[in-house]
DNA sequence: AGCGATTCTGATACCGGTACCAGACCTGAA
DNA sequence: TTCAGGTCTGGTACCGGTATCAGAATCGCT
């Protein structure tokens, strides 16, 4: 006799069910399933046995047997920050909202974690992927391929630009320009920007710089890329000088404001491409013994509700993370549901929240 | 001839990399799952076929067949709060390290979210469940009971009183205690308390206060306990003037703390149970015209970057959030190898960051 | 050489669902 | 009465793995 495996204290299957209510296997199938015929006399029978017995179908059997999941998966970079956690959300709830569950991953910006999530994605048999992929390069997106041969993959943040696929992501380049103009408007011209892609040292030229760009994170470099945008409009040169450098670390852009901070034509404003980048730079404005908005105006990227209770309170850049989520997850289903994947990129607008600190 | 249900494009099976390498299914099965006898020559053509062919096991229908899984199901009460944030990343580290995969889900607070959530994870089998849940009353464990019928579950952040279960928790009393302690020791003898048990109205006595806590979140009902050890010990008679009142939102809090501050004998120092109730406490301060610490002290629960970068910096409890994490999942994974489950309470200690807010 | 033990293989029956299909039963029209 | 058609049921073959087991091949030992 072959062992219980596979089979919990007490289960119990469609086929007891359908022994309790003495009908066939298949019938009690078809009532529990919602499928097919079934008079109205033996569902009630079968329905009865199920509320007897409290059945509840193995999801997992099911998913074999159909080869649908109404599962997605979703990988972010990083689910303890705030902006994937809301961004996770969204898609939760609109997916929860048209039966989906969602399997949320988290690579902590590690490419292997990645890869890694992936392959428990697919071998879990999610129905489609929701990625915010840390991959850049040609030589960095096998996964990503792969998966697509298997199962729909939307994109959520971050364009990657060797891959054609569905993408939702925010205005990165439209909203860092508006909080660089912004605070070109309030009179500054000597701008930092915290937090661009990690390089060893500085660059030596503009150049230079955007070649990396395009090496690293697609939002980092669009929000360069606005950031040089507001720039240029205003005829202000750009000094290489006034970009952080390293990895992208909280300390590190303390050590990095702090050098800046520390030049003889310091910076009289920070644009912080993201939030640890603020805090990171808060940290050095006060080992400097300097104040915002007095000495250095500062804008960043991510609001929450620390930024609005600093004392002045932080003008900052809010992003849709709940609606990233939803189209993202919208996009994903409709492609589920037959949809011809129109491969286009949707972007959202972000909205910047003047403050006081510029 | 039924229909290619069930098998994404081009999946191969254990059937066709057996056909491929010319042996039987089960020395396929045996050499790619790992157990029992395989000669080394077949299973090198064993290996060359599953390689060749980009075969990878269906863990859907493994686990149907041994009725095991290796996920572990984690749901918290808010993936958007750093703190589950946090937490969550522990358990996956810990479990991810021991060969189990996670999936995670967030309530929102939400009783009947956490019940459709503990069915999800059921459904789809997962070996054991960490759970911080929302639930007080005997009435409101029915579901997690059942849990515990099928797999073994771990409490993680809020004990359970009405279910005698392994829990992980940290020591909030006595964290609560030593933070108003230092309040106290700073001369001060009015002190506010930041998101108690939400009730109507003010309590009219201490009895009632705690009759109520004891029907809210066990958190909240010892973060209040330990701050009633404090004013006892220093005999500082109990205000119920001095508890807020309402839900815990960051806009009642602000409201609340508004109305404390209108008092004319207001409070002097603010104990804040949750982040959310320090920036509420923080917004309120400034709508009344008031700084801290020279006006009024302030200490928090849950540090963070923020809370280290406010000017001045903030007197924050830090929770060993990951450390939490880790052990919940060690002490559910060590169940699931079959060890006896001890079920008893793990406490874990905080630490009081002092800065300078009090 | 004979024979039991050991090594190894591949049928085959599961797991718990779904899908197909043959056929029973019941109509109603010819 | 017969038969075409619809309604409804349950047997059975899947899905892609794992587990059992009978028996073939090989080996060592007397």
């Amino acid at each position: 006799m072959p062992a219980d495996r596979g089979q919990a204290a007490g289960q119990p299957t469609i086929s007891e069910v359908a022994a309790e209510a003495g009908v066939g296997r298949a019938t009690a199938a078809r009532t529990l399933g919602g499928y097919g015929y079934v008079s109205p006399e033996l569902r009630e029978r079968v329905l009865a046995a199920a509320e007897k017995l409290g059945y509840r179908a193995n999801k997992l059997a099911r998913s074999m047997s159909t080869g649908v999941s109404h599962t997605l998966g979703v990988i972010v970079a990083d689910i303890g920050n705030p902006f994937f956690a809301g961004v996770v959300r969204g898609i939760c709830d609109t997916s929860r909202a048209r039966g989906f569950d969602t399997i949320v991953l988290s690579t902590y910006e590690k490419l292997e974690e990645e890869v890694a999530a992936v392959n428990v994605l697919l071998d879990k048999r999610v129905d489609g992927v929701i990625l915010s992929s840390a991959a850049v390069g040609k030589d960095e997106v096998a996964h990503i391929r792969a998966a697509t041969q298997r199962v729909p993959v939307v994109l959520v943040d971050r364009a990657v630009a060797a891959l054609d696929l569905d993408t939702v992501v925010i205005d990165n380049r439209d909203a860092a320009r508006e909080a660089v103009e912004t605070i070109i408007a309030a009179g500054h011209r000597r701008i930092g920007f915290v937090w661009g892609p990690p390089m060893a040292r500085p660059p030596a030229t503009r150049r230079e710089l955007l070649a990396e760009a395009a090496r690293n994170l697609w939002t980092d470099g669009e929000r360069l890329r606005g950031y040089l945008d507001a720039l240029d409009d205003a005829r202000i040169p750009f000094d290489p000088e006034l970009v952080t450098v390293g990895r992208k670390t909280e300390e590190q852009a303390t050590e990095e404001v702090g050098r800046m901070l520390a030049m003889p034509d310091r910076p009289t404003a920070l644009f912080c491409t993201e939030t640890d980048a603020v805090t990171g730079a808060l940290r050095a404005l006060r080992a400097a013994g300097l104040a915002y908005p007095r000495d250095v105006a500062l804008v960043g990227f991510d609001d929450s509700a620390w930024a609005a209770v600093m004392e002045p309170p932080l003008t900052m850049i809010e992003q849709p993370v709940h609606e990233l989520g939803a189209k993202a997850a919208q996009v994903l289903l409709d492609a589920l549901e037959g949809a011809e994947p129109a491969r286009e990129t949707h972007t959202l607008r972000s909205r910047l929240i003047a403050r006081a600190s510029v």
